[in-house]
DNA sequence: AGCACGCCGACT
DNA sequence: GTCGGCGTGCTC
């Protein structure tokens, strides 16, 4: 028996792993979860090394508590991946570990918790049961269906009948797990289009080595059954699939067609709404294969699967693959890793992929697969550009805009006017003294909502009431100027008082049961005119709308991003696949000040790829990403001064090494928006050219940031790869 | 991050 | 005389 080193990651925001001692340590002992002594308490870590030799003299190795043996240990792959993570994105490996582990696991009783999803089948009773029956009853459909459709998953089942009926039907003895069935075994599926077949074909030709596919496909063109096809062949081969979805609600939809699809197959959902216990649930049935499919928003990138065959990433664009704080990784960019890790083709799927993604497949390293035509309808819908310095405007509503909604009404079809901006309006204002509602906390307004009569800060959820008078002045005119979308909701029913008006916002779906029902609502064609934000833009399909109007786009166009119109022409691109998915044709309107800006042109013609190549062209030019590579080094301090100085330091820091690794490091400069929660920001760009060199800078500037003694109110990160700059 | 130790102001 | 302020330093 002797005493052995394993190394540990603890929770802590310290750049370091931790040195125990351990009796019987077998090398199966790597990946587990272990109780260890820590500083005057315990805490619990991952075993990340067994190495030969502690960095340590022995004898100040303190001794593990326990090592929990019950649970399975996370695998090597998995281990590989959270250190490039916390090595690549600079952030301490132990709380890499902590974000992407469920919290549950680290405790014994989840793998107990660890339920089936049994394969259910009609027993002889139940058959007999359905032939004999004289009254109908809930646990008779589900007979009829497994007669009909064959066997099932149980959650499905239950998602299909009812979680009553199912136990009915168990407990009557009807129904019971069978053996087991076919996982590719698909149900429903439509025959695929020449042009989804074709893709397909190419795709397929990546399983059992690392291939990135770009697959560009218009909205409508079908690429969610492409996708489907891809799984079912990666699950026939008795690999696993991984799919990544936004972070949106996107989700429950593109869940049911996935499990309603695969019958047989065991499949596992993973987003943020999901409780503790079943996201270690999930976490587990797939670390130990017996997940057939993972389906999840950014998180469930990290998900151990011992036989993945598969990654997709769909609308590989999506600003919300990239984690805005703690670790702030990229799922998509981590997916392409493991991928490579892995061995497997990554399908990564947009209607407008994000510029990076583009150039990859334009200068080869990714291959790229078209799906140019719709599916479901046979034509993109009209887009024009209004020009709203020629028209009067009623309540910011160009008169074009309100016509085409009135004949849509006229028609019965839906429309939807999209304005980026929720609440009444974006700022209560005294007209005589020229006060304004500032958040106390941010350098930003409070929003004016009618709907609660408050007055909100968008950015730290500060909430005041409304006055009545000026604060400042005592006049009793104060007037709320421009407009959200409550307004543009009262405007509209004004002016068509016979249509049933709905808003979408994050106001009006504030959780999820909300929004699946106003998405019913409307599904069940029960609104006339929509008013949504960008929650609307992402893939939904409304069969009955056919009109899309869009308001303020300009403001995206001239911002200080330079992702913003990228970002900008995505949305728009999305927003206008919402319009005429079914057999209706579409109309887009969108209201600008610029209707000949590039971008409005592009978006008229529907031409991606010339958009695509104007902004690599001036992206080229002003040396952004994909032809450079960013870091961000933030800092928030009770006052901006603090927060320069410390950067100040950190910059002179990085002087000496960035000439050695040939990247630039730009003056330390405060956050356009100042101040955010009583903090007050600054932040310093690092521009490498390209991300080897960036990579190997802040490799050895971060290992100085960490010696430089910040003052006790100052807080700092770095952003590897920042989505806003 | 916690949680100690460590030296200087107003209190039972 | 001590309770407690948060500055500095460490955690295998």
């Amino acid at each position: 028996m002797s005493a052995l080193v394993v190394r540990v990651a603890l929770p802590v925001p310290i750049p370091q792993v931790f040195d125990y001692t351990a009796e019987n340590i077998t090398p199966g002992d790597l990946g587990r979860c272990v109780r260890v002594p820590f500083g005057r308490g315990e805490k619990t870590g991952l075993i990340v090394a067994l190495p030969e030799d502690a960095d340590l003299p022995v004898e100040r190795l303190k001794p593990v508590i326990a090592i929990q043996r019950e649970a399975p240990a996370l695998p090597a792959d998995w281990l590989a991946m959270v250190e490039f993570t916390a090595r690549y994105y600079q952030h301490p490996l132990g709380e890499v570990v902590a974000m992407a582990l469920p919290p549950r696991l680290r405790k014994a009783d989840a793998v107990a918790g660890t339920e089936a999803d049994p394969l259910l089948e009609a027993t002889p009773e139940g058959r007999e049961a359905l032939h004999e029956a004289r009254r109908d009853s809930r646990a008779l459909a589900i007979l009829r269906r497994l007669a009909e459709q064959g066997p099932r998953r149980r959650s499905l089942l239950r998602e299909e009948e009812g979680a009553p009926a199912v136990a009915d039907a168990l407990k009557r003895g009807w129904v019971a797990p069978g053996a087991a069935a076919d996982a590719a075994l698909m149900d429903g599926a439509p025959e695929l289009t020449a042009e989804q077949q074709a893709a397909l074909e190419v795709l397929s030709e990546g399983f059992g080595c690392f291939r990135p596919f770009l697959l560009a496909g218009v909205t409508g063109s079908g690429k969610t059954e492409v996708y489907l096809r891809l799984v079912q062949q990666a699950i026939a081969q008795g690999r696993q699939a991984l799919i990544l979805v936004p972070e949106i609600a996107l989700t429950p939809q593109l869940e049911g067609r996935v499990a309603g699809r695969f019958p047989s197959a065991r499949v596992v959902s993973l987003h943020s709404g999901l409780a503790e216990g079943a996201r270690s649930q999930g976490f587990v049935q797939a670390m130990e294969g017996r997940a057939d499919i993972v389906l999840g928003t950014r998180l469930s990138v990290f998900t151990p699967l011992p036989r993945l065959g598969l990654i997709v990433v769909d609308e590989e664009h999506d600003a919300s693959y990239k984690q805005h704080e703690g670790v702030r990784y990229n799922a998509r960019d981590l997916a392409i890793w493991r991928a490579r890790q892995c061995a497997v083709p990554i399908v990564l799927g947009s209607a407008t992929p994000s510029l990076e993604s583009w150039h990859a497949a334009e200068t080869g390293r990714y291959r790229r697969v078209e799906l140019a035509s719709r599916a479901v309808a046979a034509t993109l819908p009209r887009v024009r550009p209004v020009d709203i310095r020629r028209e009067k405007l009623q309540h910011g509503v160009s008169e074009h805009l309100l016509r085409a909604i009135g004949r849509c009404l006229e028609r019965g079809e839906q429309s939807l006017v999209f304005l980026n901006r929720r609440g009444y309006a974006p700022v209560l204002s005294c007209p005589s003294c020229g006060w304004v509602s500032r958040c106390p906390h941010c350098t930003a307004n409070m929003v004016l909502h009618l709907t609660d009569r408050r007055l909100r800060c968008h950015h730290c959820s500060h909430e005041a009431t409304i006055p009545l008078a000026c604060p400042d002045c005592g006049d009793q005119d104060i007037q709320p100027f421009g407009r959200g979308t409550q307004r543009l909701e009262e405007t509209l029913a004004a002016r068509f008082p016979q249509a049933r008006v709905l808003r979408i916002d994050r106001d009006a779906a504030r959780t999820r049961a909300q929004w699946e029902a106003l998405l019913d609502q409307i599904g069940r064609g029960e609104a006339d005119i929509l008013v949504g934000t960008q929650m609307m833009a992402k893939g939904h399909d409304f069969p009955r709308l056919t009109f899309v109007g869009v308001l303020n786009a300009d403001s995206s166009l001239f911002a200080a991003d330079f992702r913003a119109p990228e970002r900008l022409f995505q949305q728009l691109m999305q927003v206008g696949g919402r319009a005429g998915r079914g057999e209706l044709p579409g109309e887009v309107m969108v209201q600008t000040q610029y209707p000949d800006h590039p971008l409005y042109k592009c978006l008229e013609a529907h031409d991606f790829v010339r958009y695509a190549a104007l902004q690599l062209e001036e992206r080229k030019q002003a040396r952004f990403p994909p032809f450079a590579a960013n870091a961000l080094l933030c800092a928030t301090a009770p006052e901006v001064a603090g927060a320069l100085a410390w950067l100040a330091e950190a910059r002179a820091a990085a002087l000496p090494l960035a000439q050695a690794f040939g990247v630039q490091v730009f003056d330390a400069v405060p956050m356009r928006m100042l101040r955010l929660a009583r903090r007050e920001r600054a932040q310093l760009l690092v521009e490498a050219p390209g991300r080897p060199a960036l990579q190997g800078f802040l490799g050895a500037w971060s290992r100085l940031l960490w010696s430089i003694r910040p003052p006790r109110d100052l807080r700092w990160h770095l952003d590897v790869d920042p989505a806003e700059v």
